[in-house]
DNA sequence: TAGTGGTCTAGACCACACG
DNA sequence: GTGTGGTCTAGACCACTAC
């Protein structure tokens, strides 16, 4: 019973049973058979059609949800979910979340889940240039909205004079935003992307099944006068990472070369 | 038997079991307490350890694997990880894979595995500028490795001309020397950086788990005189998408700005 | 109360690695 | 052959939603 009813109309190859089941109802939601809102059979009745046990159905659906096809709530159902995407642009300007979500049609909004005083890691004393490796900063943490769905948490530190100054403002508004309206200029940012599955917690704040693949962007952003050969006297105003899940946001860049390392290549050819 | 070993050291609190456990292990695996490279015991043996069935121990590894502390094989067992990370500036040079690679000490290498004439997507087409909506590019499909370990997928399209002429040499090596090497210089790019899980196929491609995040560089690469005005003569020269391990790879970049857009923010304040 | 998804169990068969 | 992880089954209890 079990295994002979790969041949029913399932891949015949080696994929496992809970694949093909997945990738067959990828396609029925990818072709509308099931519309975006739409609940799908129940478990139960999904193993009964299917002919496989709740188990591997369960395994399905785990896939089709991580890949953002649908999504599950207890005592209700799976439903196909309607696809969004923000994209933010990584350098002009510099990661104002509220800028990139308003134009994009969504009503952005911020919950400051903590901010306080803490000793700097290791980590972000080097990247504050805290010479003093008992430094005191500011730590945030607080989650984005866009149109009440939380798309992002960034964890953010400040220096310890900024963060005393600008506390309550911070606390109310996007990070980038307040600091400029407070006059400290962010003209220079290092930045980094990277990708890890949602952990346990993580996939509650963020809304999210276990394991869903969030965006790293790691940043440390200067004010000051920033020299092009790396070295000038621009100061770290801010570092910190955002997760965002990468079922809503991307993000973009555009980039101009002159190819001064042409001759390296050449030589190395 | 079953949900009384909560109590034997595992969190009491609201949070599944196999999450409880997935958390043990991976503090034994940071403390050191299991070595990289180190077998950790059977799913059976784990199972009489933890007092929990099998099932549950699965989810605790699956979960593990996905964050990258252990990798299974089958027939083998369960290892913890060795950590690397190779970043890839995403500015300059212009996506280098094979020199970011041999900079950072491993040994760049790619297999090409599929370069076809193919008819372009409407996507592709919009992306090369190609006004013919019958016309032809070259799908090119390969696989980058550090040190033997599969790390990218590269997936890139040439206009005819490019491909035609370029064919041979570019199934060999790195997609932007073979350019640059051929007199062709690519000095603007339209890039957006995305994140996915891996569906079946890229995890077979890659050899990482179903669900492990992969990063998606989608790029557009121009040759010719670009324009700040975003009009100008330049010409897509080749376009795709990298998908990369997360495991393996970051993206990182340096941004300055002239910060045009204060008096835009000052306005909406 | 009935139905749903979330969790967990106990047991089975398979393919693969190793001795 | 023995042990391993990969897959799948059948059944159970729970928490939650809806009627």
């Amino acid at each position: 019973m079990t295994l002979s009813m790969v041949s029913i109309g399932l891949a015949a190859d080696g994929q496992p049973l809970h694949i093909a089941i997945s990738k067959q109802l990828k396609e029925k939601i990818e072709t509308g058979a099931y519309e975006p809102g739409e609940r799908l059979p129940s478990e139960f009745d999904l193993g009964v059609m299917f002919g496989v046990s709740r188990t591997t159905i369960r395994k399905a659906i785990a896939n089709l949800t991580q890949q953002g096809f649908v999504t599950t709530q207890r005592g209700r159902g799976i439903f196909v979910t309607e696809q969004h995407k923000i994209s933010f642009s990584m350098a002009n300007p510099l990661t104002f979340f509220d800028v990139a979500l308003k134009q994009q049609g969504y009503e952005g909004r911020v919950q400051s889940l903590r901010f306080q005083l803490t000793q700097a890691t290791a980590e972000v004393a080097r990247k504050l240039h805290l010479t003093d490796k008992t430094a005191e900063v500011y730590r945030q943490e607080k989650i984005y909205y866009a149109d009440d769905t939380p798309i992002a948490l960034d964890v953010v530190y400040y220096p310890k004079a900024i963060g005393a100054a600008l506390g309550d403002q911070l606390q109310q508004g996007f990070t980038y935003s307040t600091l400029v309206r407070q006059g400290i200029l962010l003209n220079a940012a290092k930045v980094s992307l990277d990708s890890i599955p949602a952990t346990y917690e993580l996939s509650e704040y963020l809304s999210v099944p276990l394991g869903m693949p969030l965006l790293v962007f790691n940043y440390v952003a200067y004010q000051g006068t920033p020299r092009r050969d790396s070295g000038g006297n621009r100061q770290p105003a801010v570092c910190g990472k955002t997760l965002s899940r990468s079922d809503w946001t991307c993000y973009t860049a555009e980039i101009e070369v002159d190819h001064p390392e042409l001759n390296f290549l050449a030589e190395n050819s």
